[in-house]
DNA sequence: CTGAAAGCGCTTACAG
DNA sequence: CTGAAAGCGCTTACAG
């Protein structure tokens, strides 16, 4: 019962008066123990809160073979693309675990030509990876990988975006709806009732991202619950990257100048925005918006964005990279679904 | 040059024809190596790139050797104590470290006697420990102990809050400046130019704590960075914990009813302040408070309290122990002092 | 079904 | 000043 005085297996081979060849392969389920024996030692275990040593396991293991993780994630374009972000946080995770036997491989997919996508996880899985790291953008291919990977018995990690999927699966990101309900309450902070409350989606080629409809649905649903008796007006701008928008009902009123009004931008453009209030005369505005990327980051600063939400993508990379190795070396899946905080910035705390 | 192919310590022998007992007494600064074997080994780790298997490393010395660290905190007085979190960090973190040898004592101090400090230190600096938490609440007593750990070199790592001392020390707190900064912004959107701010100390026992002037600083510094010609009113009223205050100038302000007021409390109590507010009869309040304490959710989910400012205590905690271990280890120190981040938390990220 | 032995990469006590 | 050997706790290939 004492289970401070952390002894090892050979103790419990003594206890058990067996070798530590034997206790090895109850502990790790192996064949070839006769149930006595392994009643006898499984005992032993659990009476003496025996737990294995990690240090030592990994050191004859990382050896002989290193756990091999594939991670398959948008192209990135350039220096400033968001996905440097998770890429270096999985970089520095990594790194800490190298010597106890890691290897990662990147591949990368274009988000607009899902066939990229599939035929990377034809590679990934015909080559052996013991875990893979992925998004779940496209959701035919990532129920077609998540299907092979639960027949193959690969872990999979989904960062970034949750999206239901055939089976369950790991979601390492921040819960969406719940940012959209933070951003309300932020924007309301400064605007109050009486003002005017634009929701405004910025599209990319392939329309609206999921989590940005699911920021929205957060947003809306913490004015429905906390002020339903008010009638605030909340307007929805689909805003096209391209800038050739027409002109809607929501987009007449936020040309007009009359009320203070609160701009919430679903994805990491939102510095597009001051510029064409400033091209339209608005003022009394105020935004708030997704990611530190850097404009972004230079319109907080000089006040034109007044906060920003950070999903934390790097420690995201982190993250994942950790709880996949502590799940393929000691079967603990306890940190495989991770719930991001939603962080807040402002220019003080950027 | 191959830097990717980790090559071990036999490996650096073979290419320095010596015994791998030399290449280890050079790897650690031992003595009894002839300088010029010396100096070919060290010029063959560099070019090899080699870098020690950390994890055999720990296996060989976890058995042998556990380090010890103690922690010096304040009493724990209830189960509700700020300082139970970090204890909680520091729990984690040596649980994730246990097979890798470490061992930790808690010492506990009364901050109304300074002398309870110093008897703890002196029990410590009796008993050979690697390396020690604290806190640097009372300023002669940490110097003692700063001056001391110097001398017996064992790395000391203080938490919470930064105070000068006599020798450049690591601190694992926030910017306390800059919270104050944060807050600031924070109460400055929700009340605007034409409303009434007030600072409020909430005294201890011993008076205002350091931390808590800092934040009042950092607050008044924001105003005075960016709303200096507005001419805002901010008082400052020191508020005594048994609630026999005298009417000062700033109360009568506070207690009048007529302007928007924005009140920043410097330390965990903002939760005596809305129950003030109420028997007051004031309306049209504003409060921004420090810590997540049971009491400060419960009034930030009702709406009474707008912001909360989170240290992250338990955080502090955990990266001290892994911090301490890794330079006791390693010796990197890269991660002694640590600046936490001002995390902001509403009702809907709390 | 079980045991004895070699070995993971590093550290250390001992011998010379 | 230097080397050979034992050992940290676990895993594995081999022998029986």
């Amino acid at each position: 019962m004492d289970k401070s005085n952390n002894l090892g297996i050979k103790e419990i081979a003594k206890l058990a008066n067996v070798s530590i060849g034997t206790v090895d392969r109850v502990l790790h389920n192996r064949t070839g123990v006769s149930a006595a024996t392994r009643k006898k030692i499984q005992h032993i275990i659990k009476e003496t809160g025996y737990t294995k040593n990690i240090l030592a396991s990994r050191l004859k293991l990382a050896a002989r073979k290193k756990i091999k993780i594939a991670i398959l994630i948008p192209e990135i374009k350039n220096e400033w693309s968001y996905w440097k972000a998770p890429q270096k946080g999985i970089k520095k995770a990594v790194k800490e675990l190298k010597e106890q036997g890691i290897s990662i491989q990147f591949f990368h997919f274009n988000f607009l030509h899902p066939q990229s996508f599939s035929e990377k996880c034809g590679t990934i899985f015909s080559e052996a990876f013991d875990g893979i790291i992925t998004v779940s953008f496209l959701e035919k291919e990532s129920n077609d990988l998540l299907v092979k990977s639960i027949k193959q018995n690969i872990p999979v990690v989904f960062l970034d975006t949750e999206r239901p999927l055939k089976y369950s699966a790991n979601f390492i990101r921040q819960n969406s709806v719940n940012a959209g309900m933070v951003a309300g309450r932020l924007l309301h902070g400064l605007v109050g009732n009486d003002g005017q409350y634009f929701v405004v989606n910025i599209l990319n080629e392939d329309g609206i991202q999921i989590n940005n409809r699911q920021r929205e649905s957060g947003f809306r649903a913490f004015f429905n619950k906390n002020f339903k008796n008010k009638s605030i007006a909340i307007h929805t701008i689909n805003h096209p990257l391209e800038n050739d928008f027409e002109i809607t009902e929501a987009l007449k009123q936020l040309f007009s100048n009359e009320k203070t009004k609160g701009i919430f931008v679903t994805n990491a453009r939102s510095f597009l925005i001051p510029q064409i209030l400033k091209e339209n005369n608005i003022s009394d505005t105020f935004i708030v918006g997704f990611d530190l990327n850097r404009q972004n980051l230079a319109l907080l600063k000089t006040g034109q964005i007044s906060f920003l939400i950070n999903q934390k993508p790097e420690y995201q990379g982190y993250t994942a990279i950790k709880s996949l190795y502590k799940f393929l070396t000691e079967n603990d899946d306890s940190e495989l679904n991770v719930e991001i905080p939603v962080e807040i910035i402002v220019k003080e705390n950027a």
